[in-house]
DNA sequence: CGAACCTTTGAAGTGACTCAATGCGTGTGG
DNA sequence: CCACACGCATTGAGTCACTTCAAAGGTTCG
């Protein structure tokens, strides 16, 4: 594996605990393959597909869905450069949901099994691992509440803050400005509403002048408004893997 | 740590994958102290509490909170004995949620520092806890999927099938008739619903013939039909670890 | 026996849904 | 190079699921 994807991976802690050599050779010799998906692609079939594979995230962005027997469809997760994919299907026989590409995207694939033997070889690659999955849980948590007990407006906001959030992780100039990189049905997927209250609602947070739209880019121009609507707190300013330092 | 939590703990793998002893030893030794907490008590109190500790229940049933400014709540996650709890606040400088016990309960406490003790010593406790984390989240985006995408009936229907199946973990010969053990205010707030809605929505149930009360007590009267209307899937049915049982 | 808590039920209001149509941008094949 | 198709955004009108507000009935416990 290359530098990309680890240096994105590690970015949101690295700094903190920064890995030692070896660390960062088991980390990268994980990988079995490096893959293109084009936007569009479902890399994981939910229920149909084995998940026997992990994947990093290189490049590009990407949602996880499960879909209904009614044809609904609900997005619970998306992924960005640096995330690990398929957390969630490590302990099944079946995959429990189904990964899209929702842009052109560069995966590193491995198979679980590998995990085994780098948690074996370093145990702070397992501790590494389980801060990530500890992390995930944290974020869908939050999701349920935006989700379980606030009006859609604040839904809508929340997930333009957690986009926003991530976005700035992985490039720090990015400001204010940025892509969503869903559409208004997909946003609706994420936050329980339909594509029309999606569209509706983002006109209501244009016109009270707390985001702005333009060549597909959205600008969240009062931040601080914003928070308050959507109800958020960003996990990721909270961060703290002093406890797995190992003492040496 | 006695034997009782560590059987409920691995009783929904430990087939799959026995400990060896000094795993058993291992994860019995991360236990600093075990103490009660009368019904009703928080654990953690989100947001103010440190996110040092973790449990693991011993007895007794809790779940995991998180308070809105407005004065809303959230239940994000139920807790059954063999559980580990704080997963979510690992990575984090303060408490993500609250924790809440809603029966008398037991727990094993033991702070996340010894879990790099315990992952350097012997990597299959490492596998363990990743498998529990991983196992939490695909649970918690069922629930997402649940809650974002289906009407209040199949909500809660899907709650009673998710409480029944961890039931019938603990005790083989509950069958069908177990008390739910929250309040309807309490489903509301798990659900995303009103206490009024969901009284509502038991009656529904009951006069269908899907479920019967009394005493407190609640029978699944038809359970393929309240699979169907819940749209619930059992995750624990579907449990393969085999991919940590180490080759030696 | 009263207090506190939970459940149950009614009536009115609303956020979000469904159905439906129009507009817009982009790519593609004739 | 235009015509058409397709996916996505936008907007309107009517309906429904769930909410809010309010009050009454049960149960448990000190």
């Amino acid at each position: 594996m290359e530098q990309g994807a680890m240096r994105d991976l590690l970015a949101k802690y690295g700094k903190i605990a920064p890995l030692r050599a070896d660390e960062e050779l088991a980390l990268t010799s994980l990988a079995t393959a490096k893959r293109s998906y084009p936007s569009g692609t479902s890399l994981v079939i939910g229920e149909l597909d084995d998940p026997d594979q992990l994947f990093i995230v290189e490049e590009g962005r990407l949602f996880a869905s499960i879909d209904l027997p009614g044809g609904e469809r609900a997005i619970t997760r998306l992924y960005f450069p640096g995330d690990i994919i398929g957390t969630a299907n490590v302990p099944f026989d079946k995959a429990t949901h189904s990964v899209t590409a929702s842009s052109d995207a560069v995966l590193y694939t491995f198979p679980r099994s590998h995990l085994v033997q780098a948690f074996s070889t370093l145990p702070r690659i397992a501790a590494i691992f389980y801060t990530f999955a500890a992390m995930e849980n944290a974020i869908l948590h939050d999701r349920l509440v935006s989700i379980g007990r606030t009006r859609g407006l604040s839904r809508l906001a929340a997930l333009i803050l957690e986009i926003a959030a991530r976005q700035s992780l992985l490039h720090e100039h990015t400001g204010d400005r940025f892509r969503l990189g869903l559409t208004q049905a997909q946003i609706g997927d994420a936050i329980g509403l339909t594509q029309v209250q999606v569209n509706r609602l983002f006109r209501e947070l244009d016109e009270a002048g707390v985001i702005a739209r333009s060549e597909g880019c959205l600008t969240i121009a009062d931040k601080p408004k914003l928070v308050e609507i959507g109800q958020f707190t960003d996990r990721y300013e909270h961060l703290d893997l002093s406890w797995f330092v190992e003492d040496e």
